[in-house]
DNA sequence: GCGCAGCGATGCCTTTTAAGTATCATTGAC
DNA sequence: GTCAATGATACTTAAAAGGCATCGCTGCGC
């Protein structure tokens, strides 16, 4: 039995005519008789009653009808749900993400993706940028949020700048320089710093570097953190200032005091990375989604 | 789309290799392959992912593969559904009757029925012999339970004795002749009889006739009646005696007594009459279970 | 490093099957 | 009685599924 079957007979059934049902399959009647003829061979009854002026439905039809056009209805279900795939209006995609960088924009951008292409899921992964970029070129990730990487990490993979967050100064609420509109580097040139590590973070401290150097100075990093909370925390309670971009607000909510740097060092570029070679509709909805979500911060 | 791209869809995504695939299908690779290929074309996505030394679904194909099977469980279902047809399992048939005389044999067969076939539907036609005769030879009845006709009217039909009810003579319970055993006709041949409309029931009137003549006697017909219930009540309130099948004690409760006649006449034979041409396996299994059916009176 | 085996794709031919054409048989209507 | 409508039948053609031989790629073992 194939769909055709069931397609004729659903046809012939309905119009309670072969010649009609024919003209309306766009085949020739012989055709149509000789396709009945074989469903109702390997059902093994008769469908259709032939009387002289009339088809009319046989009780085997009658149960069959609905039957048949149950199995016809499921099949375009089935279709319909790879071009949704397709469309990117369903499936699953894996996105990888740095969880400090894009504590703002993962966020924001998910709710948008939610209302833009509600059938999809969205697995995530917290990863480190080496294992993002693994992911995405053997076809494991298909988007990941990060912290701009350098072109020659990317090897093949784009990237999307998607916010920028100026550089702060991070302090506890009660610090003197809370006071102030925004803060020099010369200003803190003596402080203490507390500093994400080396070893994770060597970008982080040529940024550092590079933020001291026109005063001849160098930074005066007093305590090293793997993580951002827990660098917050060590601010919150005093034990030095911290330069962080401004993203990090969100993170330690009301606990610690963000002032803008001036004259504004590079701010922090977060974005998307994906293959181009494989980048399914229902990822690239997701970075549109990540793109049209407004900052919340 | 065909059946045929979903059988060989599902058994390439189980066995996730083309070449086992092929030969569990019976079908040589390449065919397998290309079908499969067709399948894609039209759905406008690669379902499998062909890689070097595995093959593996595609996110297209992990949707489609049990909307696939689904599509493939609706047909089996739809095929099973004819065949529980053809096996009198599943459908619905006409049983016409004639009310009175079945009031016993109608509700045994029914009860016997519903366990040997409960998919079927019956529906039931209270009609007259002409009316069942009709129907039976044109094929809206698939059954009738009624008194035997004559071999002439029955013209091509079957018919097949299922039950014989006794006459008996029906009184009051308070009429003196209640504290015999039995009744012989003679003991009654002066009594006033209640009787069926001999325009309705001409051998009803036939049979009183042949019952007195022994006696040179002729039935004193006092009422006549068009129905067992009418009959029934006229002769609970002693209006007079009524010669009817022991059947009829069913429909009386036990307003009014009945006591064989001695000796016997011929008794009430009832049956099914059916079209030998047009005899569902359905309906062949309801004279099964009415013929199987306990007696309860 | 070089065959070798496993596996799917490709090209070409054969077989099967669906479709098309012409015609027939039946039957009810006028 | 003729005609129109309708489905069945017989035969031919076209499409498609299937089969066979072979290729190309890749990982494995010697």
């Amino acid at each position: 039995m194939e769909l055709r079957h069931l397609r004729y007979f659903v046809t012939v059934a309905e119009l309670l005519n072969f010649t009609k049902a024919a003209t309306r399959l766009r085949v020739a009647q012989p055709a149509l008789s000789r396709q009945i003829r074989d469903l109702e061979e390997e059902l093994g009854a008769p469908l259709l009653d032939r009387g002289p002026r009339f088809v009319k439905l046989t009780e085997a039809g009658t149960v069959f009808l609905p039957e048949a056009k149950a199995v016809l209805q499921r099949g375009d279900e089935a279709t319909q749900a790879v071009r949704a795939v397709v469309r990117g209006e369903r499936g699953q995609i894996h996105v990888g993400y740095a969880p400090s960088p894009t504590v703002e924009l993962l966020p924001c951008a998910l709710h948008t993706f939610q209302n833009l292409a509600p059938g999809v899921r969205v697995t995530l992964h917290d990863l480190s940028s080496e294992e993002m970029l693994h992911g995405l070129n053997d076809g494991k990730l298909d988007l990941c949020l990060l912290v701009r990487l350098s072109a020659k990490s990317l090897r093949g993979l784009k990237f999307e700048m998607l916010r920028e967050y100026p550089t702060c100064v991070a302090m506890s609420p009660n610090h003197p320089l809370a006071k102030l509109k925004h803060v020099s580097p010369k200003q803190i040139a003596n402080e203490p710093l507390l500093a994400f590590t080396r070893a994770d973070y060597p970008e982080y401290h040529t940024m550092l570097e590079e933020l001291f150097k026109p005063f001849g100075a160098r930074p005066c990093v007093v305590e090293e953190h793997d993580s951002a909370p827990g660098l917050i925390a060590a601010t919150e309670i005093g034990r030095g200032l911290a330069i962080v971009p401004s993203c990090m607000g969100i993170l330690a909510g009301g606990r610690i005091k963000l002032r803008p740097l001036h004259p504004a060092p590079p701010p922090l570029p977060v974005g998307a990375a994906y293959n181009p070679k494989k980048f399914p509709v229902a990822a690239q909805k997701f970075l549109q989604a990540a793109r049209s979500a407004k900052q919340t911060a």
